[in-house]
DNA sequence: AGTAAAATATACCGAATAGTATATTTTTTA
DNA sequence: TAAAAAATATACTATTCGGTATATTTTACT
């Protein structure tokens, strides 16, 4: 790893939070100097301008947490259980996300969809990455016939997904992490009832 | 209604839909002179500052989504029928809502949580207000015997609340309404099998 | 170790930002 | 309709924005 290779990623790595927290429009490249205690020569150097770092940021935001989550469910026997570990890690770890600012996806994509139009692919694509894993969680349990044959894997993930990001957003504005315990709860059912065999 | 109060109702009006859009922080005072063809002077004559522009709009977006909604779920004869109402609202009018940047509550809370602290209040606020009106309507459903008393009309308002939220989110970010059907299905299916008696 | 190349710092640019003081116009009221 | 008051336009702050050209320093290689 060259010196600027270990700088870009030091800059990524300092900013990443702050993007996530501040908004990626919002974070000015003064916010960057400050977090990382370099120059515009050096942010520039590394990176062609703002955008570029940005979404790179959002790579890093979006990598990290879904490495914690999807290791997770990989230490895990079962497709229920998996699905659980995604649907309990927020029980457990929303201190921490939220000290970061929260879900890179639910922040960039609402700041993505119609203004950071630059963003855009990389939320889709990482959205679409992230509900696979949920659909494909899903498929391997019917595979193992610990799952019905005949549900929509794709329609339960994107269900799945979308309470969890609801109430990321619920447990955010409302500080409190009482929502959390109720999508988990949801999702418990919603697996026992219908997609258990 | 004085020349202020219709100048200041105009600002608002033709500011909302930018700010909603382009995000409170990132909307500048130039896009909104453009939008209201009206001078700093106007605009500075008719509010303190950008802030109290932007919490004004906001509330603005957030009534006018609400009433729409509310009307919509009054227009009903039971419990279900008005929270299918809601469930059913983006089916039919997610293209109107896009237009104008998507639901007001999440595009602000985003923002608000971690960043913008003076729409931190208003955010709240209104979404407890939604919140409770689900909640109402789930408590008159048990009034009627319509549904089961035992239910936690709280929990489920904030269940049907963060299904329609994520996938607004999905919908959005995905370019594709297919997801709102996919949730008021999932509402009906949790309304009938938990829900009623 | 010395030197070329790479990386970073410094000093700057023009444009855009929110906000204000004052001049002008429009509205209201006597 | 004339004068007072209110509302709006104009012209101007100081600051911050993203970005760049160039000087300086640090790294890497012979």
């Amino acid at each position: 790893m060259t010196k600027a290779e270990r700088t870009r990623q030091f800059i990524i790595e300092r900013s990443s939070a702050i993007f996530n927290t501040r908004g990626y429009d919002s974070t000015s490249l003064s916010d960057i100097q400050n977090a990382t205690k370099l120059t515009k020569g050096a942010i520039y150097g590394n990176f062609a301008n703002k955008k570029e770092l940005a979404i790179a940021a959002y790579e890093h935001n979006f990598s990290s947490l879904m490495e914690k989550i999807s290791a997770l469910m990989k230490h895990t026997h079962s497709a229920k259980s998996a699905l659980m570990a995604y649907a309990n890690f927020y029980v457990q770890n929303w201190e921490t996300v939220f000290k970061v600012g929260g879900c890179p996806m639910l922040n960039a994509a609402v700041e993505a969809d119609d203004h950071l139009h630059y963003l855009r692919d990389a939320v889709r694509k990482s959205m679409q990455r992230f509900m696979k894993i949920l659909q494909q969680t899903i498929e391997e349990g019917q595979a193992r016939n610990e799952f019905k044959a005949d549900v929509n894997s794709e329609e339960y993930a994107a269900t799945i997904f979308t309470l969890m990001e609801g109430n990321i957003l619920l447990a955010k504005t409302m500080n409190d992490p009482k929502y959390f315990q109720i999508s988990a709860n949801r999702i418990k059912s919603i697996i026992e009832k219908d997609l258990a065999s």
